[in-house]
DNA sequence: CAATAAAAAACGAACGATCGTTCTATTTTT
DNA sequence: AAAAATAGAACGATCGTTCGTTTTTTATTG
């Protein structure tokens, strides 16, 4: 599929869903050695449902808190059933984090487009992070509240992620920053903010489902709001005034 | 206390340290029914003691998963004595939970100033809230990743606690808006991202404390970003530029 | 096609470990 | 000596995990 410059949500949520199924078989032919099942379709199907079941569940009381006895009578498969898919517990938390950082990078690799302007990057980038994390939202929020229980390797994994994130932003900025379209005092912070501001989009999801805020409202606002910022003059920064018209294409 | 234009860091670290010890005094005496210590010396002494004990275990594997017998081992308090100052792992829960919105109120109730123009309310507003969850950070942290596993009525005053946040600087933003001095589209959700900025200076701590950013430098390039993002003309909205120049006293 | 043997999958009782909590004995302070 | 505070063993419940049995599906045969 070719990138562009604008994606409505619901075709974003097409190809989610297609990769998803994708990665769960991935998941599965890894973890063959492990997993007692072997017929793919029975495994896939009951795979899925597990993975769904226990982000429900972990969301609503954390996934330490769930027991496999709740995620058995969730999920209706017998305890026996459940340990013929993973091998242990933090197995399972393994393969969840394992299938959402996949599908993370699957997904957001299919949309960089490094033909665009800076501007117009920016904007894919911040709509598109904002469509991934509705489309995956229970893992999201899981991987976020999830990290501290993770080994080590898997933390790290996690921080990496993270900051990868932050540095597609710093390298949109500093671009942006080089060619005089933007007006940015510290390309590293702004990332940093605008990545505040992406992820308050899944931690307080409540806020916003009650006001009636839809994920392209909320963009719409976000990439307002930041070209408002980098385009302005700085504020208390005199010697840096003038020079700047802040009209684009 | 006076409330001021700016007060530095250390003088607000100064002010919540005394406040510190009177919310314990106050816990204290509202649960003196269910704690078995007489002396309030005593009390007071290893209250302080197991609180900041959970908080540092609890932010680091999570306080359903630490057990009584690790803030047994790591407060060096027997399970007995631990059990003269709370009656349930949950009532320690909310003891802790208790002080920390006191905290929170009492401090920020002080820095208020009605009399200051909307530019400057925001800068305080904003610095006062960098400044209080600095030093709160376990407990800003810990209440922020334990919401889920608090009873009913205790989730309903964090919700409602984190909206009246909110409200402050809606009103900020729209007495702004109405004097003319702030560009804002929408009041709610600019607040809204607002908080979240400051929101990620505690959940992201590693990330600034590894960077070496100070709350000073951080709570500078917010206030910057965020009223160079309100000064200046929105973008893409061409009927609503001129008129503007951004410049403040 | 029906019957049946083999393979795959699901089941749920049972095990040891650990949890929150209680209680009595002991130590420390007054 | 009395009161206050601490100690740590003990209890029942629940946890993750295992394992022999039963059920379901697939393959084979008459």
């Amino acid at each position: 599929m070719e990138p562009r410059d604008s994606m409505s949500f619901d075709e974003f949520k097409q190809l989610a869903m297609v990769s998803m199924e994708e990665m769960c078989r991935e998941i599965f032919k890894e973890n063959q050695a492990s997993i007692k099942i072997k017929k793919e379709a029975v495994a896939l199907k009951n795979l899925a449902r597990i993975f769904n079941t226990t982000l429900r569940l972990a969301n609503e009381k954390g996934f330490q808190t769930m027991s496999l006895r709740d995620l058995s009578r969730a999920s209706g498969m017998s305890m026996g059933a459940l340990y013929s898919y993973f091998s242990s517990k933090e197995a399972l938390l393994e393969m969840i984090q394992n299938r959402g950082r996949r599908l993370t990078r699957k997904i957001l690799s299919r949309l960089v487009d490094p033909a665009q302007d800076p501007a117009a990057k920016l904007e894919t980038a911040i709509r598109a992070h904002l469509y991934l994390t509705e489309v995956m939202l229970p893992w999201f929020y899981f991987s976020y509240m999830e990290t501290k229980n993770l080994d080590k390797i898997q933390q790290k994994k996690s921080i990496e992620s993270e900051l990868a994130t932050e540095r597609m932003f710093i390298e949109i900025l500093d671009e942006g920053k080089r060619q005089g379209v933007f007006r940015v005092a510290d390309c590293v912070l702004t990332a940093s903010v605008i990545k505040a501001m992406l992820q308050d989009w899944y931690l307080k999801r409540w806020k916003y489902t009650r006001r009636q805020v839809s994920v392209d409202d909320y963009a719409g606002f976000v990439i307002d709001f930041v070209e408002s910022a980098i385009h302005a003059p700085l504020a208390k920064r005199p010697e840096e005034k003038g020079g700047q018209d802040g009209s684009r294409g």
